[in-house]
RNA sequence: GGGCGGUUAGCUCAGUCUGGUCAGAGCGCCUGCCUUACAAGCAGGAGGUCCCCGGUUCGAGCCCGGGACCGCCCA
């Protein structure tokens, strides 16, 4: 770089990134071997992308917040590795799939489970690979040469020993139970793959006729294709209008099968006409209702979203269409008796969009009362910390909610169920039955019941491995909030039971990443915005620095201003260092040795910024930190110190400070933005190997100098001062003007002043003497400069910035004296303080005579 | 229906835990500058009913109560 330095003013993340990514991954920084034991060592494992998926701005976000963990901890000699990989995604990459086999002209029916699963193979060896390398242009400093998938042999053997061993110890049993069914998918999808919307349907009032002919019933319903699979109606026990029908039967209408009406707590009393048709088969509710009392469960929809032989005449219809002509029936037989638009929530598929059908179907669970105790016991005793910590309540009050866990999906790319069938023989093992006529459950497992093991299968479980030994508990686990339950829960689960210990001892939840405009972040929606054209716009270290400093523990917008934030740090540091690189000597020191004011302020304000970074990473207030970096790199560094040492020699002992604190500056902000200030590393004299593979700055409290604070902190406000004055009162910028400094505490820094405020300081003898032209007093921290700024002023600005002033003065003069003739404030406010306004009022007043 | 969060400058957000020193940042806007690192820069400036009402307090953006509006989660 040094070469270039005279000749590029501006940081090019284009061309450095790439060269800088291969530098790293060339090194074998990012790969640890594992020694030792995980108390000693750093890990984190990334919750695993979708293997279809490519980088968005969650995966952006929580990407920089790991990779500041990683770098951090690297730094600071940790014995750290970050483990990537993907998840197989079952239903997302069989759908791929078959997409492209219907354009092949072909399906998976007529290709057969084994060489579809082949192809999805093909699918995943050409593009799964998409999102590990975009993770790289991010500069994410993983493991990548541990990257795991979660079909690997040696993953797959664990989610296999786990499926056993629950199923031994029963936690997993098969059973006919309302599930959620995902037409689109033709498979039952989770609670969690399920998302309510809003839609208005109609609502249909349905006359039931009494068996015995003496009346009817009305009922309510939206669904009325679903009454054929009626096995009961029911009516709340505390209801007088309908206590005396209970044990009675009416009619189904269309079918004619007798229906007792029962009495449950459930009917709401207000809704309709209090009468709750009940169809167990096909309402989550109703079965619930059907189990308690014993009803028979008659399914007349399909796993094919069509009628069933039991809707007997509409049998094979679609669903809507069954609807239409079973109301026209109902019309036509007089029993319709209204029917209003009524708006209500549905469940939908995450997966495939449409509306979940629930049915009842005989699958596989999990039962996680048993599992859930412990890792609720995990959080509440502390053992793992989630931070923010308002967000425990939520994983507590979702694992106190707990039901029993769907894990069998009809689908074919997955793990298959361990599970084999012959006439009422089940066999469940790792390996296969012995003897004839065996036949294997076709189903596999929820992606999420394999992605719950990640932690640990990702380091070998369930061999004894020395990764497991090195790096098991992780320590963070970074995530969205509404990966929560998807995951981070259920990776606790299964580890405490599995591995005896926690996965990871803190969790971070970092905010969603909206849309400018408030709105969601989506492809359908059109509002998505995409990293990678981000990174090629900015740099990736203007991306990083940007969505770090956007995060918070709330969901916040995507805001391009902090990444252009970010991309003018980045730049401005590389600036900063050609001014220091192109001046400063090419020494070696073992140290600075600051003896000048200036030099001894820079490193005091160092120490504090380092510190604060440190605690704020500690505190995962990764916003905070990367702002903080960035107030310290412009508002201290290049606005104040670069400009103060500009007047002098650049001998050994400046040299030493300037390469001193870019050093320490490059290092504290290497894990924000790597790329630039890797770049700028190989620049700096002395230094050696990659900054990546540095150590992290750590504060000094013996450089930290409060008197040099304060005397530079004064200059500084006095610069201030005078330029404001100068610019409105008209006078030039770059005008030098005689002045005399009328001030205490600028002893050793007046010089300073003098430069930086372009002033000509009249020697100590002649502070007496008056100046040849009218003076200005400008105040500044322990007295005034007074200004001789003769032909310079614009007469008419300069009175305008003195009334401005004065009345200025009067009203904080009013404020100031108004509370000190309050005697509530004199009598009760700390003494301090009372002193402390008795002084500003002084101040002001002598202020203001000065102007009078 | 239950729970959580939010409302501060034109925009996006800090500041609220721990009341006074607090009206802040970035972007945008206005003015002036190519000052021997950076014009993607530098210097200076304008701009706020801290959502509303009430309370506590000598003192409230901050604490308490009520309300309005926006968002998210759960059922």
């Amino acid at each position: 770089m040094t070469d270039e330095l005279t000749a590029r003013t501006r940081f090019d993340p284009a061309e450095a990134e790439p060269r800088i990514m291969e530098r790293w991954l060339r090194s074998g920084l990012f790969h640890a071997e594992p020694v030792g034991s995980a108390s000693d060592n750093y890990s984190i494992a990334i919750p695993p992308p979708n293997v279809t998926g490519a980088l968005h701005m969650g995966h952006a976000l929580n990407g920089s917040i790991q990779d500041v963990l990683v770098r951090y901890h690297r730094m600071r000699g940790l014995r750290t590795t970050w483990v990537l990989g993907t998840d197989h995604a079952g239903i997302a990459t069989q759908k791929q799939v078959e997409k492209r086999l219907v354009e092949e002209g072909t399906s998976r029916e007529e290709l057969g489970r084994e060489a579809f699963v082949e192809r999805v193979w093909e699918w995943r060896r050409s593009y799964g690979g998409t999102i590990v390398g975009q993770f790289q242009r991010l500069g994410a400093s993983c493991d990548y040469e541990r990257e795991r998938f979660t079909l690997d042999d040696g993953y797959a053997r664990a989610v296999l020993e786990v499926f056993c061993r629950l199923y031994d110890d029963g936690l997993i049993y098969r059973d006919h139970y309302m599930v959620n069914w995902d037409p689109g998918s033709r498979s039952a999808i989770s609670d969690l793959e399920v998302e309510d919307r809003e839609v208005t349907d109609t609502l249909y009032d349905i006359a039931y006729p009494l068996s015995d002919g003496s009346g009817e019933l009305v009922i309510a319903t939206v669904r009325p294709e679903t009454m054929l699979g009626d096995t009961a109606v029911a009516v709340n026990p505390a209801d007088e209008r309908h206590a005396h029908l209970v044990g009675r039967s009416v009619k189904l209408p269309l079918v004619g099968r007798e229906l007792p009406v029962i009495a449950d707590d459930y009917v709401k009393t207000d809704f309709g006409t209090g009468a709750l048709k009940i169809t167990p088969a096909h309402d989550p509710n109703d079965f619930e209702i059907g189990r308690r009392h014993g009803l028979a469960e008659v399914a007349v929809i399909g796993e094919d979203g069509r009628m069933s032989d039991e809707a007997g005449a509409f049998a094979g219809l679609e669903v809507l269409e069954a609807r239409e002509r079973i109301v026209a029936a109902l019309r036509e037989q007089g029993l319709l008796r209204g029917e209003e638009p009524y708006t209500h929530t549905v469940p939908f598929s995450h997966r495939s969009g449409e509306r979940v059908e629930p049915l009842i179907s005989l699958q596989w669970f999990m039962r996680m009362d048993e599992l859930a105790p412990p890792a609720i016991e995990a959080v509440t005793s502390g053992r793992i910390a989630i931070h923010p910590p308002s967000q425990s309540r939520r994983y507590v009050d979702w694992l106190e909610g707990i039901r029993p866990w769907c894990i069998s999906r009809q689908l074919w790319w997955g793990h298959q169920l361990p599970v084999w069938y012959r006439g009422e023989e089940t066999h469940v093992g790792s390996e296969p039955p012995q003897g004839e006529g065996w036949t294997r459950d076709p189903d596999v497992l929820d992606t999420w019941f394999s992605s719950a093991l990640w932690p640990f299968a990702t380091l070998g479980w369930p061999d004894e491995t020395p990764m497991l030994r090195a790096f098991y508990p992780t320590d963070v686990l970074s995530t969205a909030r509404d990966i929560l339950f998807l995951w981070v829960a259920r990776m606790v689960m299964l580890g405490l039971r599995f591995t005896g210990d926690i996965p990871f001892e803190h969790v971070y939840v970092h905010s969603v990443i909206q849309a400018p405009d408030g709105r969601r972040m989506s492809k359908s929606l059109g509002t998505g915005i995409d990293p990678l054209h981000e990174i090629d716009e900015h740099g990736a270290d203007a991306v990083r620095f940007g969505l770090l400093a956007m995060s918070s523990t709330q969901d916040v917008r995507y805001s391009r201003e902090k990444v252009e934030q970010g991309q003018a740090l980045a730049n401005k540091l590389y600036n900063a260092s050609r001014f220091v690189l192109l001046n400063a000597r090419p020494v070696t020191p073992a140290g600075p040795m600051p003896t000048r004011v200036e030099d001894r302020w820079i490193l005091s304000r160092l120490q504090r910024v380092i510190a604060d970074t440190a605690r704020r990473i500690d505190e995962f207030d990764f916003s905070k930190a990367a702002l903080g970096l960035y107030d310290f790199v412009y508002g201290e560094l290049c606005d104040w110190y670069l400009e103060l040492v500009k007047g002098r020699e650049f001998d050994e002992e400046l040299s030493a400070t300037l390469l001193h604190v870019l050093s320490e500056t490059l290092a504290l902000a290497h894990p924000f933005i790597p790329f630039v200030t890797e770049e700028i590393w190989s620049a700096v004299p002395g230094s050696e190997g990659l900054l990546a593979g540095g150590s992290y700055p750590l504060a000094d409290a013996r450089l930290v100098d409060e008197s040099a604070e304060r005397e530079v902190g004064a200059v500084i406000e006095a610069v201030r001062a005078v330029r404001s004055w100068r610019s409105e009162s008209g006078v030039p910028a770059g005008a030098r003007l005689a002045a005399r400094l009328a001030a205490t505490g600028y002893e050793a820094t007046s010089p300073l002043l003098a430069r930086l405020a372009r002033l000509e300081l009249a020697t100590d003898d002649a502070v007496d003497a008056s100046p040849a032209v009218a003076a200005v007093s400008v105040p500044v921290p322990g007295g005034t400069v007074e200004l001789a700024a003769g032909e310079h002023v614009d007469p008419r600005a300069a009175e305008h910035r003195v009334q401005e002033r004065r009345s200025e003065l009067e009203r904080e003069i009013a404020r100031a004296s108004g509370k000190l003739d309050n005697e509530g404030f004199v009598a009760k406010a700390p003494p301090a303080l009372v002193e402390a306004e008795r002084e500003k009022l002084e101040r002001l007043r002598d202020e203001l005579r000065s102007l009078l």
